[in-house]
DNA sequence: TATACTTAATAAGTTTTATCAATAGCTTTT
DNA sequence: AAAAGCTATTGATAAAACTTATTAAGTATA
């Protein structure tokens, strides 16, 4: 059994086709036939249905296919250490950034960074921070960018900086005629909030939780953007919290609705984060000079009270 | 690169010297000298030092050596799938068994299973739970014999028996006057425990917990055998708790201060454990038919009460 | 200091294997 | 029925993996 035999049959599986598997691997379609059916041989199974048109993979194919996928992956992770070993910046590199960042943190440093490093391949994903976690520790991403603290101990933070809350609140709303709001203003219950699985929403609960308990089924109205949330709360549904860097787009006339909080102002602390093997140093070195370089002018906050981006665990 | 140099390389890395990693990979010295000069320039690095006698390895070396590991260690599962499908029971298994359990229930089952399945090469391994977890998740354990349940979403368990806990009473220990004790009789502080890491220490604690508090550092004696404990009870330092089968192999003379206690009586639960994936079922399922028929001669209590053998995390 | 011993590298030759071009054979589509 | 689309087979070739024999280099021994 040979790696090459394995990427061969990954192919395979993934075109249900031998001919176009063969163009994608650089081969001939016999040299594929005929490996496939060694390693067959070699295994006594059929890893591939050739009855069925077009071709399936078996039982014990779809197994196999699983575990050569994981095969392969680590085999190339071969390259990525030795590319660290030697320094080189370049290859292939996945990146992911949770939805409450990408709009805003992205088109701040993506040009800088390619222009700065044009032989990495940056493949960026929007994902939230359960998937990220879960991707960095099975090596699918290289690196990400989310809120943390997240006490994983496989995971390492970088921190590029640190985003204040910053109130959005409506004409309407009691606490407009405040200058400077403060955490002790808040009440979950007349919050909008982003839908589940946004690590920004999670935040938001933990600051408010921290002045009452709360019924997590309360909750009317969940959107998953800050322009949805903006525009309901101009309707009267309540106020909301936006992260400081989305607060620079929105237009004038709804500026006047922004009230910053008194220092130290609730927070988030967004971070470069990556597997703690530390594979292509180099790169995440590069792309946390070129994010915080990019950022340093945006935002200049210093007395902020971190708030943790975890979802409590309910504890009944 | 291929599965076969890295085969090599691990082989050098092992035994320090290409001679002998030749016999062990059934090769000649040249061959594995050629091949890993081949992998050496085809990544265009240095994996060993040749300078230094013996051999060792570079610094890219050692990274490359750990991810070599992975790969070879992942590669080897393939036959495990396939055996799987053919339902061939055979090959090398390994086992964990915590040390509570592994006296007792090994000599009960093993002549049985190794003349029943001759081909599986079994080896076994005394761990403690907290090790069985870690390495039944990163695949260097195929199953465990532990105490359960172990609320791991990583881990499937099955159930073997359960072993009810039996009071050992010396005559001067003012409940040796009771014929059958209760759980409310019991005071952490007269108790002689295992040492720290046993999980059976870990589910008396909590049994007594469920008592009264108690100070973890209070403790004034702690052993990592039954048979000391038995012995330190004799000289009046406390009352112990066994487990179900230690009890059946102690002297005459001791067995009379065995009290059991009323029914439910508090039990461990011991399972067979093994990892989601459910790699080599057919071993697991052969270990579990064995050992549940032998087990079921000499434990025939139903009516118990299960007491988690998991530590509990200390809530300051 | 010379000699024997260890051990890795090199050389030369053989066997095996991966690959290709051409084509056969089967199934589906037109 | 012909054409098209696939995979398997065949036969040839270049590359590779491996072997034996030899050499080189370093270490230990007399």
């Amino acid at each position: 059994m040979t790696i090459t035999q394995l990427r061969y049959v990954l192919a395979v599986a993934e075109h249900q086709n031998f001919t176009k598997a063969a163009e994608k691997t650089f081969v001939t379609q016999p040299t594929l036939s005929m490996q496939i059916q060694k390693l067959e041989e070699e295994l006594d199974i059929l890893i591939f249905d050739r009855s069925k048109k077009p071709i399936e993979l078996t039982e014990v194919g779809r197994k196999l296919v699983q575990q050569a996928r994981n095969i392969v992956n680590e085999s190339e992770r071969i390259q990525d250490i030795v590319d660290q070993q030697k320094g080189f910046i370049g290859g292939e590199f996945k990146l992911g950034v949770i939805p409450t960042v990408m709009p805003t943190l992205l088109p701040m440093f993506l040009n800088n960074f390619i222009k700065k490093y044009p032989k990495v391949k940056l493949k960026i994903e929007e994902l939230t921070t359960e998937a990220i976690i879960e991707r960095l520790q099975d090596g699918h991403l290289d690196a990400a960018i989310a809120a943390t603290p997240l006490q994983n101990e496989n995971i390492k933070e970088r921190v590029l900086y640190y985003e204040p809350f910053v109130g959005y609140i409506p004409p309407s709303h009691r606490l407009n005629q405040k200058n400077k709001i403060d955490v002790s203003d808040l009440d979950i219950d007349d919050m909008l909030l982003l839908e589940d699985g946004h690590c920004f929403k999670d935040g938001i609960v933990n600051l408010c939780k921290t002045q009452k308990s709360y019924d997590d089924d309360h909750f009317q109205l969940e959107s998953g953007s800050f322009e949805t949330l903006v525009k309901l709360s101009n309707e009267g549904l309540g106020m909301t919290l936006l992260p400081y860097l989305h607060t620079l787009d929105i237009n004038d006339k709804e500026k006047r609705n922004l009230h910053h909080f008194n220092e130290p102002s609730p927070a988030r602390e967004v971070s470069l984060i990556y597997h703690k093997s530390e594979l292509k140093m180099q790169i995440i070195e590069a792309l946390h000079t070129t994010i915080a370089g990019v950022v340093k002018g945006a935002i200049t906050f210093q007395n902020v009270q971190i708030i943790s981006p975890l979802p409590k665990i309910k504890s009944d």
